[in-house]
DNA sequence: CAATAAACTTGACGATGTCAAGATAGGCGT
DNA sequence: ACGCCTATCTTGACATCGTCAAGTTTATTG
């Protein structure tokens, strides 16, 4: 067993790190379906049942692929806060616009953690990961409350909200003309909040 | 060629629809995952290939299916609607929380109607249908206007509440206990609305 | 009744995930 | 220094999948 986790080793030296960039590469490159183990294999280097060791199966991979997804969503949405103005609303609007940003920018990764592919939930870096995503969000809502609903109720509204209109457009992509939302800013949907 | 439609025809007798009830069926017992070509096949009693004739390949199944279930999804909002008070605020509600029930009770449908599979989004039927489907958010919405969005907006606004509070309902099923939506209603979390 | 086209079947191919068994190398105790 | 042990891969195989080409069967039509 490596006792440094960094140190070079054996064959190949840090597989599992090699294979989780090849697959951020694929998923880029080729969309979803271009995601494959054999593929990331190649990539790296190595035959093709060598992922299978690392991670538990296909499902590992993705599941290892969508915490590194959650960490870059999370260090978007606190980018575009820390670039803008410190008022709570402001604050709050970054927020989402860097949630947006990263759905747009990354599309592939997007689908693959809020896609309908299992996995593994359980995983204890996806719950790290995720949960600290959720923690920026929850960050910004925490100056407001929403009309009829508790200070919880506002941030499953803000996470909807913005969670929706990125779903919405990414639909854009297929068909870019006469698109609903094409003039449509988060700003002009985001509803009135009172300050807390 | 058949001349009607419907009639009953050489082998099988409307394969396609019996198809599109196969892939349904495996749909709704065992996920996306579960729902194949040949599956479907062998549930009709047909040969493995024969799928590919009628439609034009994996995305044009998926594609026929995707559409039936934004038909469901339509009928579902029309149901909920029509059970609902006449007043347009309850309408909207009652819509929205069609489109909820139909996003519950129909995961793995909905899972493909808005999963990353690359459907054939140029079917006219497909168009049709989430046409459709649209048009009924579309009618509840246009009593309202919204804050600082036009009239569009407020349109846009619903449409991504709901679909993103579908999206959080889903994950509910993987971790029932302590999610954060467990005890919200798509009421507490609906801004308040102008009449137009 | 024969020709023609529609509606399948059959067989094959490459790609994929997964598993079992084997190979290999690096480290550790003696 | 030597041999073992285990982590780390490799190799080979298998079942399943989508897709295509070619053949077959049935219905319609002239």
């Amino acid at each position: 067993m490596r006792n440094q986790p960094q140190k070079k080793q054996h064959h190949h030296g840090n597989l599992r790190e090699a294979l989780i960039t090849a697959g951020v590469g694929l998923l880029n490159e080729g969309g979803l379906s271009a995601l494959t183990l054999r593929k990331c294999a190649a990539r790296a280097g190595v035959s093709h049942a060598a992922p299978a060791y690392h991670f538990k199966g296909l499902n590992g991979l993705l599941t290892a692929i969508a915490a590194r997804g959650y960490q870059a969503l999370a260090e978007t949405m606190i980018e575009e806060r820390e670039a803008a103005a410190t008022d709570p609303h402001a604050c709050l609007v970054a927020i989402c616009n860097g949630y947006l940003r990263f759905a747009q920018e990354n599309e592939a990764l997007f689908d693959l953690m809020f896609s309908a592919k299992e996995l593994c939930y359980d995983d204890p870096e996806l719950q790290r990961e995720s949960a600290l995503a959720r923690q920026v969000l929850h960050e910004g809502c925490a100056p407001f409350k929403h009309g009829s609903a508790g200070n919880e109720g506002t941030e499953i509204m803000i996470w909807a909200l913005v969670h929706g209109f990125a779903g919405i457009l990414r639909k854009r992509r297929v068909r870019p003309d006469h698109h609903p939302a094409n003039n449509i800013r988060f700003e002009d949907i985001l509803p009135h909040l009172e300050c807390v």
